[in-house]
RNA sequence: GGCGCUAUAGCCAAGUGGUAAGGCACGAGUCUGCAAAACUCUGAUCCCCGGUUCAAAUCCGGGUGGCGCCU
């Protein structure tokens, strides 16, 4: 299941109810704790009693990536199948489903940082063309797909051969090497995009009644590094908002376009994906959950 | 009513005689360890009418709209 913005929470909790399942989410942002309002993560009231994994699991002030995800999902599908029920994965980080759907064994390095910054600074001082040139020297086949401009691609290929001496493509064949385990459904929850951005623009000014402003401060003043929480949406704006870089109208005009964009792109990485059976958004959950029930035929 | 300024893609905006910079948005797309991130692609004949000129978004006249000032 994926989407945002769609009620996708609800489905997945009428779903879970209807086949004894738990859900795991796959949300790239609700991991953190001390970040709900902005995340729109689910309430204990939401959840009713639907057993939720991998929310909250783990400090702003903490770096999280993928490969990290795939292991702890597929901890949670294991307990889950082993109490007898079945396991949803409910979300629309679109890569962390991927290194689910397929299958995607990540060797077992961690991130040089020293390194990362090391490159970083080289490409503001002499050029990213520099990294880029050296990246096609070590793996021609991968940067044929990877734009001179595209920094963090280009350092990740420079990082691939200094940390295991393989390529990014050889690296990714042996990644791939493995079945997956399990047989599963995909859905995703679409509708017009006049409404879908529509929504999207009450959930911000929601937010915002909410408190998303001083969620934002509490977390500024509870923490002072985040290494990957703070690109979440509306977290980065409102500390710019905070700073003063921004007025009120700005900042929350921002979130609003920021999260329509993202919405969009969400679409793009899921439409590609032949697999997904997509549900109208604008029925109502239980016509959806019925519709899914007969896809997995109980 | 008079005077001045202005009118370029959805928005902001460069260009003052030789056949339209750029930014943002929209739309489309890429995606294997930062992914709610990062990156790629895509659009106009320049308010209208007339004139000058080999040639006008660019000069001149008129019209219309906007902005400012004056009585």
């Amino acid at each position: 299941m994926d989407q945002q913005h769609h009620g996708k929470t609800d489905l997945s909790i009428e779903l879970a109810k209807r086949i004894k399942g738990e859900i795991i989410s796959c949300d790239s942002m609700q991991i953190y704790q001390d970040m709900q309002i902005g995340t729109a993560k689910p309430t204990v009231t939401e959840m009713q009693g639907i057993k939720h994994y991998l929310i909250d699991i783990l400090p702003p002030n903490q770096r999280f990536s993928v490969s990290e995800y795939k292991i702890r999902a597929e901890e949670a599908i294991k307990e889950i199948l082993q109490k007898g029920k079945k396991p949803i994965v409910v979300g629309g980080t679109g890569l962390y489903m991927d290194s689910l759907i397929k299958g995607i064994q990540y060797p077992d390095i961690t991130i040089d940082e020293k390194y990362r910054e090391e490159l970083e600074l080289l490409a503001e001082k002499k050029g990213l063309s520099l990294l880029y040139q050296k990246a096609c020297a070590i793996d021609k086949e991968a940067m044929k797909t990877i734009s001179p401009n595209d920094k963090k691609r280009i350092i990740r290929v420079l990082e691939i051969w200094k940390q295991t001496g393989k390529t990014k493509t050889e690296l990714e064949i042996e990644s791939r090497k493995q079945e997956i385990p399990y047989q599963y459904k995909m859905f995703g929850i679409t509708m017009p995009r006049e409404i879908l951005y529509e929504k999207i623009n009450q959930r911000v000014e929601k937010m915002v009644k909410l408190g998303l402003q001083e969620e934002v401060e509490n977390l500024l003043v509870k923490y002072k590094e985040f290494p990957t929480a703070m690109q979440s949406l509306g977290y980065k704006e409102t500390r710019a908002y905070l700073r003063g870089e921004l007025n009120r109208e700005e900042w929350i005009e921002m979130i609003k376009r920021e999260t329509r964009r993202y919405a969009k792109r969400q679409l793009t990485w899921f439409r590609r994906n032949k697999e997904i059976i997509w549900l109208d958004g604008l029925k109502t959950k239980q016509e959806n959950t019925n519709l899914i029930l007969e896809e997995i035929g109980e």
